[in-house]
DNA sequence: TCAATGGATGAAACATTATAACATCGCATT
DNA sequence: AATGCGATGTTATAATGTTTCATCCATTGA
């Protein structure tokens, strides 16, 4: 149950990849929403970096397949993920990942480490009611939060990650 | 006690910046370091807003000074301040704050209302702790924390902030 | 079949946010 | 006076994100 985090270990990528692209037709598909060839290649490239990724890295990434893409280009597919919670900003590094818990309703929560840069999301919801409680307290109505930590992840605490 | 947090309520708010200064004057006093006039400056009109300013909104306000300031005279001036513990950067926002507890140990934490843009900091330490424990759970060493949670706040739920 | 519709993309220009690099200034110490 | 060093000035450029308008293309409905 508790083993390593998935972005922390090697596994078998490929597979992780193609799972995270079948979820994300079904998931359009439930949605009558159209997962097209663009929109699917920028969610495979940041499927495949399991770390953040710019948008002017998918801009690259997409002009070394030959597609000649202007900036609206990649941030309009990155909306669309967006919107279907497919992947996530991490405001902190201006990046994106994708979303862990596709599918799922759920309030993101990302570990960020500084040095080998994977992010793992969590989704602790205990966290997340806590901070609701806070915003109430307030009389706040909260909408959108958005909560990234940034460290050291237990691999890279390991080798010397200490600055 | 439990009353409207400053920024949603009027008060006297040239009595409000100068206590900031002054505040901030004896914390750069004690740490030996150097609030020099661009530095103050930029600390000021920060506060004066009482809401997230971005770098160039500075860089305007500095030019109605008669300051011909280029970006870096903006940006040195803000990470003084961030390192200082005057100001926080809004990562949502690409703005900047001034922070509420300047001089006390704390991990901000911020109520962004999307219609009036007021920022509240709180400093709910239970939130920081059940966060830091969700990090350690993970075997994740914590360093920096953004949270940041975009809503209405009190006053504009009121006045049909409803969309 | 064909025109109309509306979402999706292409393309060019532009806006905003942030940093790099190097010169200079001014004050404190010696 | 010479030196050192933090702070500032200046120019250029990098990195990130948006606006605007034109065009394409799949679906629909006549
Ligand atoms: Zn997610
Ligand atoms: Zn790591
Ligand atoms: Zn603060
Ligand atoms: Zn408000």
């Amino acid at each position: 149950m508790s083993q390593t985090p998935l972005p922390y270990r090697p596994h078998n990528h490929r597979a992780c990849v193609d799972q995270a692209l079948a979820d994300a037709h079904r998931i359009c598909n439930d949605a009558k929403a159209r997962l097209t060839p663009t929109r699917e290649r920028v969610l495979e490239l940041i499927w495949q970096s399991h770390k953040p990724l710019g948008a002017y890295d998918l801009l690259g990434a997409l002009a070394q397949d030959g597609h000649n893409a202007a900036p609206p280009t990649v941030y309009r597919a990155l909306d669309f993920l967006q919107q279907h919670g497919l992947v996530h900003r991490i405001a902190s590094l201006n990046a994106f990942v994708g979303c862990a818990h596709a599918g799922h309703r759920h309030t993101g929560f990302f570990l960020i480490c500084r040095a080998c840069r994977n992010v793992l999301e969590l989704s602790a919801p205990h966290v997340a009611e806590a901070v609701d409680q806070a915003a109430q307290d307030e009389g706040f109505a909260a909408e959108d939060t958005t909560l990234e930590i940034a460290g050291l992840c237990p691999a890279c605490q390991q080798e010397g990650g200490h600055e």
